[in-house]
DNA sequence: CTGTCTATCGTTAGCCG
DNA sequence: ACGGCTAACGATAGACA
């Protein structure tokens, strides 16, 4: 440590001191090295705004990333697993509830448009219902979990199966509720180590 | 840049100068038209932040966000629903894959870290099953689907529904692929409608 | 890989139309 | 609600440790 008056970068001859940000272009980074400063940092950035965002405004938030060596990074207010779980949800229409007054009482019109609307949300459901459905097939952790696959078992069988499926699962809850994947947002820790504190 | 007056807004006599960017804390806006409008520009913000992460790293990335009125917003390269299954699927062992050579040609030690990396990475599949077991069976939507409890199924019906299941996914993989909820990447379009071109 | 520093760039709070 | 504006604020590229 020299002189520690000099405030500005060690201008030790006569050269160029930080030249401070410069303007990038939006493009996949070709430098490895600089690929992984730059994710690094961005990614801290995103997941602060992140932050911000579910603070101001109250909302589920919910992010998730893949470094570029396939590591994955995650965010989530208040988990990211509470808010896939509501994307997956979401559009869900729990009961046909088809009954209801006949279209008397309200115009065709309106009528028309509720039905469109009620449409796209079963749209909606169908392709969300099949994604977690190719989920679900192509994910062989549940073979192996099941341990035999679903055209192999009987009733009696199946049912076993989704008994220890359900005790297996109320067991652990308590560890998934412990958040091994995600930071809790407390107010008196560093929220996500990102030098945030709420 | 000597005449400051000249370049601003019309401020002479009236006190017309916007003030710009106030520093603000960050904590839940309590006003709702201000958070209204906070959110909106900060979800595009967010969504930008995302973009440019996932073109710079070349890194997959979703960001799924709901507004303080519940309403859906998400992000995603390549789509959120690969970046979510990847996320699902994290973690996964395939096989136990006990086999290959003993534990002779090398330390005790490392033996024991790679069980103990073998072990973590199985708790985390576990909790990972779990949620989705969860997911799965908190939807009652798969219910509807399947139109009859599982526990009521025998081994031919649950083989046709599966059937049913596999073929449905298949018709629908078209429409999901056309990325009704996500805006796709192009080279030719502006970026999810914020000005990003790339 | 994680942090620090600085000059500069990009984002956005508060207002208005 | 939506878009434009401006100045202040916050994020960060590049270099270094």
């Amino acid at each position: 440590m020299a002189s520690i008056e000099e405030t500005k970068t060690h201008n030790n001859n006569n050269k160029r001191t930080t030249q401070g940000r410069q303007k990038i272009e939006i493009k996949k980074l070709e430098k490895k090295s600089n690929k992984q400063v730059t994710f690094s940092k961005r990614r801290s950035g995103l997941f602060k705004k992140a932050a911000e965002l579910s603070v101001l405004c109250g909302s589920e938030v919910a992010v998730i990333v893949f470094s570029p060596n396939g590591k994955l990074f995650t965010f989530g207010n208040p988990s990211v697993d509470d808010v896939v779980s509501s994307y997956l949800n979401n559009g869900a229409v729990a009961v046909p509830s088809s009954s209801s007054g006949n279209g008397n009482s309200t115009s065709n019109l309106v009528n028309a448009m509720i039905e469109l609307e009620e449409a796209e949300k079963k749209k909606k459901q169908v392709v969300r219902q099949a994604t977690l459905g190719s989920i679900l097939e192509n994910n062989n952790n549940i073979n192996a979990w099941l341990e035999k696959p679903v055209e192999e078992m009987g009733y009696e069988e199946c049912d076993h199966q989704l008994t220890k499926l359900i005790s297996l699962r109320n067991k652990i809850s308590e560890a998934s509720s412990s958040k091994d994947f995600d930071v809790p947002m407390t107010k008196t820790t560093p929220f996500c180590g990102l030098g945030l504190n709420f």
